[in-house]
DNA sequence: ACGAGTTATAAGGTTAACCTTATAATAAAT
DNA sequence: ATTTATTATAAGGTTAACCTTATAACTCGT
């Protein structure tokens, strides 16, 4: 993770993208990457050919694209210093916790090595993000605490939220004014499957979110259900 | 200083060149400006009239460039960004002094209004950067340090290094390999006039230092010369 | 006041990263 | 198996910021 392996702030872009949306198949379509980097489909195109020119994806027609060791490297590279400055924005500089993802975002692009890792080396060498998510370590690894998507829980279950995902600026003020963030306890109070609204106890607040915002959520169960006010203390 | 004036890096790059070199004449000529940024003639004249266009500078046809007020505004922002980001490289990460002009390049055009300011907090609301040069002020100010050219002393005075300017790295590192640093004393021992080289004790140490390079130093008068060791107690 | 040297402009080229519109190839679903 | 929807490519355009080479305009020192 010392030379920089991508060429130009939206080659780490790609990049970046390519390993969020690597989570539900590692088979990424074009179209979705287009989608979520807000460009044309035919320009994602355009920069995967140059992309896969360099060796950092292969892609499959018709099917999507992947990444390769080297893309991979890179990838964890620029996520270990996007989540690296979103630890400094809100440890360091106070800034809020929302803000903090796209903030990160302009400052990526502009770290090498030297200052990262004395970045890493100032903050403490913190393992995860504001958001929960892991920090990539300088090796090239990443990995996730074991967790579950809140939505596969059922009515008064309870657990504690790990992490926020994928991350957006606008998910992440919306989940944030809710007070979903990393720590706080969840208590499924009701699920309507009608219209997919659930309301939950989010730090002692009742609130009622969409399936679409519950499914980015992912928590770890409390197991032990006895009293929800004891429960809360410890664990708040 | 809230809202950015100036519309990509590059015109970032030019307004802080031709505010280095404005340090001479107001009137800064392009082929100057060209050399500095290390681009030709050509694209600097190219650039000149596109930022001309956004009312950020004048161009008197075969004299040079003046900044407008807008253009100053623009110019001090990116000035101070960099020295924030110069003091947060070096007290906060601990990164070499030579090296921190380079790397500051990079972070201060990805770094927003909000970021600045919290940053500037952060460190303590410090005044200069590490190479002794003021930081401007959010609503527009910058003053120097009253001091003088280390080349207009004569042998056997004394003084104490106020700046190094204008900052470049290769003459950050030269001098800093050198001992030479803000805070540091300097008594001339001999000044060679046929080859313009000057002997120096920089911080007790003896070193010799080209006409060139002894220009770019700032000091200020130690006005008691009664012993030197003496003196060189009290100051460093 | 003229010629050397500086400064500006004109003309045409390059690269990266985007765009639109149109067409072709393939996958998936009836 | 054929249609529909998705995905890819082809063709041509745009913008910012650079480049070189050539020519024109100006300044200044003698």
């Amino acid at each position: 993770m010392s030379e920089r392996v991508a060429t130009g702030e939206s080659a780490e872009m790609y990049l970046k993208a390519i390993c969020e949306l690597m989570t539900t198949d590692p088979l990424v379509p074009i179209s979705s990457l287009a989608d979520r980097l807000g460009i044309s489909v035919v320009s994602a195109t355009e920069m995967v050919h140059r992309m896969r020119d360099q060796d950092l994806l292969e892609h499959k027609r018709y099917k999507g694209v992947r990444l390769t060791e080297e893309g991979r490297r890179g990838a964890l590279d620029i996520i270990r210093r996007h989540r690296l400055w979103e630890r400094f924005l809100v440890d360091k500089l106070k800034l809020p916790w929302e803000v903090s993802h796209d903030l990160a975002c302009q400052l990526e692009h502009a770290t090498g090595a030297e200052v990262v890792e004395a970045m890493a080396t100032f903050l403490g060498e913190p393992t995860h993000c504001p958001h929960g998510n892991p920090i990539p370590t300088p090796d090239g690894t990443m990995t996730f605490r074991p967790g579950l998507s809140l939505e596969t829980l059922k009515p008064d279950e309870n657990c504690i939220v790990l992490r926020i995902r994928p991350e957006t600026n606008a998910a992440l003020s919306y989940l944030a004014s809710h007070g979903m963030m990393p720590g706080v306890q969840v208590i499924v109070k009701s699920i309507n499957a009608f219209d997919h609204l659930w309301t939950l106890e989010i730090g002692g607040q009742e609130e009622i979110l969409s399936k679409a915002m519950v499914s980015r959520v992912v928590v770890q169960l409390v197991d032990d259900p006895t009293e929800d006010q004891e429960v809360e203390k410890e664990h708040v």
